[in-house]
RNA sequence: GGCCCCAUCGUCUAUCGGCUAGGACACAAGCUUUUCAUGCUUGUUAGAGGAGUUCGACUCUCCUUGGGGCUGCCA
């Protein structure tokens, strides 16, 4: 055994879960690290809810986040024989035992049992957690195949790790329990029990299970809200996990050089929105020139807005990328620049235009942009500065945003003058002055 | 109820017996010659409680308290 093989076993029901996911990168990191292989098994058994959508919506998650396997994906349904190979070598050693049993939603039937031994200590020593003990007749037996013949999550996951020849079995705390069930599995079947590495929860903030009732939850969801995979990637690294200094930005060759399961964190973890938000800007900053261009002209594309040839991209990018929190407000952000068809916020409208002599002080800036000899930034600037006379510059700066652009927030108000050009400017300054002001 | 696990700022965490307890997020203040943001500087805030071991304990041991997990013909 010279290989370290790892696997990431997810039911496909359509969504993926932070926490489930989180686990999935701790094992693709671990085999990165170790030069092991990350091994995908889909625990395709819950036919209702495993359709070829909900598979391929998990395959994508992998993708967007990085997480490509080795060799082939398993599928759990395909090894039935196998598990039932299993459960009969189980019956004929006598770890296995049929019986009556009724369920709990009222089922009979005869269901097969495994027995757990009557006494003696199950140990193992957890990669996270550290030794864990638990006497055997503190265990009951337990159901390894229903009723109706189908083999049940224990047997087939022992099986499967056998055939899948995992050596390390790294999976959430919520397993913890199972683990001295399934260590007798192997054991009665003979076979060489892998090593254990159990993940902490992440919970909400009163510390119970984060669940999608706290926010996002699901994978999906933060890809639609904006965030890049390779925050969310470090964010969930980072709740549970450190390099031992004060890094928190890491590029996916650090996390690989340095990852440590021996050192992830035995205590749940609080998710944290804001922190996440911070660790996405960060990474938005980060990006390229080119690839922040190319998502700002997709995004904006896609909401039916139109970029003139000769626009002045880059300066507007320069202006927009340190800005942006969520790649999706963008288009938003880009919509006054391309469209005159853009919302005025009434709040704004209200704060800013709607005050007695705003109209007069539109009307006397247009006059004074229209004789503007250049227009650029800094010139408009110092025009604006002259006006305030040493004051501030808010009584002007507010009510021509909000005129031009229809929002209170946005880049810098020059540096949008400019890049709206002197025709646009002026055009929105009146038709605020005239139909907007009192 | 039984069994298992956990416990440093509000949150994520550093500390592997020497601590004036460090960093980040969040929050607050200031600066960038006073639009927003970025950036920079500064500030508030932490070792659940009690015993023990030790010259010395946040670090080791035990108890208490608090929190979580499991206790299915779900995975």
């Amino acid at each position: 055994m010279s290989e370290f093989r790892v696997r990431f076993a997810p039911s496909p029901t359509g969504k993926v879960h932070i926490g489930n996911i989180r686990a999935a990168i701790y094992n693709w990191l671990f085999a990165r690290h170790t030069g092991g292989k990350f091994l995908l098994r889909v625990e395709d058994t819950d036919l209702e809810r495993s359709t070829p959508e909900a598979i391929e919506a998990l395959l994508e998650c992998m993708k967007w986040l990085g997480l490509d396997y080795d060799e082939e994906a398993f599928y759990q349904t395909k090894n039935k024989p196998r598990h039932m190979e299993a459960v009969e070598k189980l019956l004929a050693s006598g770890h296995a035992y049929k019986c009556e049993r009724t369920s709990r939603d009222g089922k009979t039937g005869q269901v097969i049992m495994f027995k757990m031994p009557k006494e003696g200590v199950i140990e193992f020593d957890d990669i996270v957690k550290g030794k864990m003990a638990k006497k055997a007749e503190d265990i009951q037996d337990f159901a390894i195949v229903r009723s109706d013949g189908s083999p049940i999550f224990h047997i087939a996951n022992v099986v499967d790790d056998i055939d899948q020849r995992v050596t390390h079995i790294i999976r959430g705390d919520d397993h913890v329990e199972n683990t001295f069930k399934h260590i007798c599995i192997f054991k009665a079947l003979g076979a060489s029990v892998p090593k254990y590495g159990h993940l902490s929860m992440i919970v909400n903030q009163q510390g119970k299970p984060y669940s999608k009732r706290d926010g996002a939850a699901f994978v999906g969801e933060f890809r639609e809200q904006g965030y890049l995979p390779e925050a969310l990637f470090n964010y969930l690294l980072l709740l549970g996990w450190n390099p031992g200094d004060d890094r928190e930005v890491l590029t996916k060759e650090e996390m690989v050089s340095l990852f440590d399961l021996e050192k992830v964190h035995v205590t749940a973890a609080k998710f944290d929105m804001k922190k996440l938000q911070w660790m996405n800007a960060e990474y938005i900053k980060r990006l390229s020139e080119e690839v922040f261009t190319n998502e700002l002209l997709n995004r904006v594309a896609k909401e039916g807005m139109v970029v003139p040839e000769d626009y002045d991209v880059k300066y507007l990018v320069s202006q927009l990328q340190i800005r942006t929190k969520f790649l999706n407000d963008i288009p938003s952000a880009c919509r006054c620049f391309f469209s005159d068809d853009f919302a005025f916020d009434e709040k704004a409208v209200e704060k800013r235009l709607k005050k007695e002599g705003v109209k007069e002080l539109l009307l006397d800036l247009v006059e004074r942009f229209t004789k503007a000899p250049v227009w650029l930034a800094p010139e408009l600037e110092n025009l604006v500065k002259e006006l305030s006379q040493g004051g501030g510059m808010g009584p002007w700066v507010h009510p021509i945003r909000v005129a031009v652009s229809g929002r209170g927030e946005g880049i810098g108000l020059f540096e949008m003058l400019q890049l709206l050009g002197r025709d646009k400017t002026l055009q929105r300054l009146k038709y605020a002055a005239e139909n907007i002001c009192i």
